[in-house]
DNA sequence: CGGCTGCTTGAGTGTCTTCAACCATTGTGG
DNA sequence: CCACAATGGTTGAAGACACTCAAGCAGCCG
């Protein structure tokens, strides 16, 4: 899935040639950090490698995920626009990171973090902050991998959704029914069967080829969030 | 399973009485806190409550879980000597934390954190980066719930555990089964079957009403850890 | 000794997966 | 401009893994 250097951005390069594509917000809490185009697809890091950057999202999705041997995926985390990302204690990172569809993202780089949360204090907050968010988004998903039905699953996905996209009913699906299975620790046909069962129940409508989602009954949904 | 308020000491209100019973650690870079005494199954705080401690653990095993509606319960971490928990960006305790045997921990007050790491940077570090730790246990773990199988599961807790009791390759399971089940997203009757079918396969032996453990094969649990 | 708690084991069931076919949408090349 | 391949999604039938229900056992404590 490592999309071709040939393509808009390399992600694996950030300087030079991208420098000059976008220029990073430079208010006097936010440290410069360099902007990325990504392709539908693109890989940003890999599992293992050094960590040199960490991430910020300016628009579009990122997913984090974790490999098994034989291939089995468990996506992490979906990243959307504002957050924070691929920040580590040790020296490499702990999961890989690929874009779900076009993404700009701006890159810091780790090396600078002690000394840039010192000199921008607000971005040091911002940075910790997420730091803790992601540990509670973990949390919460633990119980939903460890203890929930499929259908309480998607249910609760659909309305996690919905919300981190700031919208209140009605959304479009940034990720493939792969993706959302592998986030969920199901399978496709599983996602699928779900979200027709909860369409049929009349909790949401599907349209543009199960992409456009619709929260036709929020009540009936967070019923099913247990 | 909150404990009676006569027993050793009062989960919900560490000062006075407590703060006799065993003086906190106070090296340079360590600061004060009030040593606490917990019972068996004792509750230490509740989801939900007002976060006004945070914790330190001198010995014994720490449970933290959150419920949904219906009583179902993932126990997203067991806590051992060392670790440190419950630090909160909000105001309230996103779980539950129960003591799993007689256990010994050190309470620090929620409110002096920022001064504290302030004035104790080493103890600011070790907040930090056990706060890290808890995020990549996170992360491990929602692998292991989303996508291994029962046995997998297994063999990656016991491997884990006895790295983290520092044992090579026998040890006490200080839980029982249905911490397990519930740390895994299993029941007690799979969690008893597999512990069987590994000691059937000779990668481990049982003994002592199923609570010691020895690792007889590592390698081979370590292959079914993917 | 008897009752309690925790663990094990067996039999049957169900939820989700696997395997497979089919459908919809999109993009590409003749 | 249409044919066709490719990708992504849906739906059905069969199967498996883990769950539920149930009984029995072991260790512990009063």
């Amino acid at each position: 899935m490592r999309a071709a250097l040939a393509t808009v951005a390399t992600a694996k390069t950030p300087p030079a040639a991208v420098i000059m594509q976008g220029a990073a917000p430079r208010s006097a809490n936010e440290p410069q950090g360099v902007s990325l185009r990504l392709a539908k697809g693109e890989e940003l890091f890999a599992e293992g490698e050094t960590a040199e950057y960490f991430y910020k999202i300016i628009s579009g999705t990122v997913r984090t995920y974790k490999l098994l041997s034989d291939g089995r995926r468990q996506i992490d985390a979906f990243h959307l626009a504002g957050d924070i990302f691929g920040i580590e204690a040790g020296a490499e990172h702990r999961f890989s990171a690929e874009a779900v569809g076009n993404a700009t993202v701006v890159a810091y780089r780790r090396s600078g973090l002690d000394r840039l949360t010192r000199e921008h204090p607000g971005f040091g907050q911002q940075v910790m902050s997420s730091m803790m968010r992601s540990l509670e988004r973990a949390q919460d998903h633990m119980l939903l991998l460890g203890r929930k039905t499929a259908q309480e699953k998607i249910a609760t996905f659909l309305l996690d959704l919905a919300e981190r996209l700031h919208e209140h009913d009605h959304f479009e699906l940034p990720m493939l029914r792969s993706d959302i299975a592998d986030h969920l620790g199901l399978t496709i046909e599983t996602v699928s069967r779900m979200l027709a069962e909860l369409a049929r129940k009349g909790l949401i409508e599907l349209a543009a080829g199960g992409r456009s989602v619709v929260l036709s009954n929020k009540a009936g949904l967070r019923f099913l969030n247990a």
